[in-house]
RNA sequence: GCGGUCAUAGCUCAAUGGUAGAGCACUUCUCUGUGGAAGAAGUGACGAGGGUUCGAUUCCCUCUGAUCGCCCCA
């Protein structure tokens, strides 16, 4: 309180006679519209205690009236005065409190609240059921990691790493990010735990969140939820087929329309000469390409494959492409894939810019988009076609890069909030929550006490129960029973509370009927049939 | 990190250089023990800070946030 005080009279040595003036114009103006908001509230309390009809509660409201116009008589501008005051004392205040506490979700952070929750629950109901039926198995893997974890297996020259990290010291000095990808950690973890003595390869699921630091948009948050697949320990073809199977059996059963985006990228060893004879391409028609795709040239040269830009793109469907340089090796492996996937009829796009950002990348890479030419249309377009749904790839290096054996392995991840945000745009139904059966209703303290009781015992009987009894008038437990589309409902008063029974109604026919209390079970499962 | 658009009640939207309205939602009442209907009333907002002005929610600037695009990615 001092501080301000001091600051106030610091304000006003500071500001001239003329802004000193103003001021108190300022306050003048601010008291003449308080009065007459204050008088204008009076008139309508006024208004409203004549019209109030029942009379206890007029009787109470009448005294209050009679005690504001006995005082209303000495001094009523002090009053006012002293109330206006003591009103901007506590705005002041709230306005320091929120201040000093920023009341608000951080930047790309996001609720995911129960009416978005559905969909979430559907969408990983689907993942883990078609998981398990595969075969995978659950592990959870810590949020917080080395940064170093990543630096070796993401790449240090990705944005990923380089940018968008959130990264601090812990409380024992070590360099710590929160995650922004999943394969790493399974990586580890795989190693860590040996388990390259069990039976290969090892199928590997998990589900949660991960933290990019970047800016916000469409379908893109700082922390952000992924369903992943992992098969570690085997470089057989069928793998990475039977990966992209799943994937379109997974948007089949979402009834999303999606279309899978395939390409190989060799092995390191091939990689090279096609990476040195792609630069050399484009050094000589540099002077054509975008500025974005100069940096790319020195960074990542694939990566301008991947450019939208209508120059470059002249360009590039000339230039020489990855699937005619394979060695035979990776040729032969990625004919095979693709004979898997015609055999068990996936549907594909071959694509041969398709490049991903992350280093590990080894041969079969795949990407999921969706699929909605017409819809796209109608909704001018609004959303690019750069979101894909999910993605993956074989990444055979990663787990020797990281200090393990030779380990070949391949794997996926899905975007949950791009795939939610696509069920919403492609307006697919979710399944809702089953409704409650039955509503239970009280009036009075004895039967809401009973009300309670048999809460409890019908729970316990497995019904799906609704009941607000924070509401005291049955009017309002009837309308919220009636919106929650219960069919039956049971009331439950003073006298049924003594007798012990309970009044069932049927909410379509609006028939009642009383039952003892212990038969309630009986008589609810006989009519919920 | 760069650029465009936007910011009014819980939601969807109005109006205005003189401190703000509606619909839905919520609460209450008409109806102190009975839902679907109707009527009445109530709660509730100009994102934050500065400037111009007698006066700014409106005009200008800064910040914050949202949104879209670029970069990159899921």
């Amino acid at each position: 309180m001092p501080k301000k005080k001091i600051l106030k009279k610091k304000k006003k040595s500071l500001v001239t006679k003329v802004a000193t003036k103003k001021l108190k114009k300022k306050k003048v103006f601010k008291k003449l519209s308080f009065l007459s908001k204050l008088k204008k509230t009076k008139q309508k309390k006024k208004k409203r205690l004549n019209k109030v009809g029942s009379k206890k509660k007029t009787q109470v409201r009448k005294t209050s009236v009679r005690k504001t116009r006995v005082k209303r008589v000495p001094g009523l501008g002090q009053r006012l005065t002293r109330a206006k005051i003591i009103l901007e004392k506590e705005k002041e205040e709230q306005k320091e409190l929120l201040k000093k506490f920023e009341l608000h979700i951080l930047r790309g952070m996001q609720d995911i609240l129960p009416e978005k929750m559905r969909y979430w629950d559907h969408v990983i109901k689907k993942l883990v059921e078609l998981s398990e039926s595969y075969g995978f198995k659950k592990i959870i893997l810590p949020i917080i990691e080395r940064r170093e974890l990543f630096e070796r297996a993401t790449g240090m020259t990705t944005d990923v790493v380089e940018k968008q990290m959130y990264q601090f010291k812990d409380r024992a000095g070590n360099q710590v990010v929160l995650r922004p990808e999943f394969t790493p950690g399974a990586a580890r973890a795989y190693i860590e735990h040996g388990m390259f003595s069990l039976p290969q390869p090892v199928k590997l699921f998990y589900f949660g969140p991960l933290f990019r630091y970047e800016r916000p948009q469409a379908g893109r948050y700082r922390q952000f939820h992924q369903f992943g697949l992992e098969v570690i320990g085997s470089e057989k073809p069928v793998i990475d087929a039977q990966l992209i199977l799943f994937s379109q059996t997974l948007f089949n059963n979402l009834d999303l329309k999606i279309n899978i985006q395939v390409n190989s990228l060799g092995c390191l060893e091939c990689r090279k000469p096609y990476r040195s004879k792609l630069v050399n391409y484009f050094k000589h028609k540099k002077r054509w390409l975008c500025p974005d795709c100069h940096r790319r040239l020195i960074k990542n040269p694939l990566r301008i494959l991947d450019c939208q830009k209508g120059s470059c793109q002249k360009l590039i469907q000339q230039a020489p492409q990855l699937v005619d340089n394979l060695c035979d090796d990776c040729q032969d492996h990625f004919v095979k894939t693709l004979e898997y996937l015609d055999e068990a009829n996936v549907v594909y796009s071959l694509n041969p810019y398709l490049v991903r950002g992350l280093d590990y990348y080894t041969r079969t890479v795949f990407e999921l988009w969706p699929n909605r030419s017409q819809t796209d249309k109608e909704t001018n377009n609004s959303f690019g076609s750069q979101s894909a749904l999910g993605g993956g790839g074989r990444y055979d290096n990663l787990i020797e890069g990281l200090g393990g054996r030779l380990t070949p392995a391949s794997g996926l991840a899905y975007g949950i909030e791009r795939i939610v945000e696509e069920l919403k745009i492609q307006e697919i139904r979710v399944p809702k929550v089953r409704p409650p059966q039955i509503f239970i209703a009280q009036i009075g303290e004895k039967a809401s006490r009973r009300a309670l009781k048999i809460f409890n015992e019908l729970r316990q009987e497995r019904f799906k129960l609704a009941e607000n009894f924070a509401k005291d008038s049955l009017k309002a437990q009837m309308e919220i029973a009636h919106k929650l589309g219960v069919k039956l409902t049971l009331i439950i008063g003073q006298q049924e509370a003594l007798d012990k029974t309970v009044i069932i109604r049927d909410m379509n026919t609006g028939n009642q009927e009383i039952v003892d209390q212990d038969k309630v079970a009986k008589e609810l499962k006989k009519r919920l049939k």
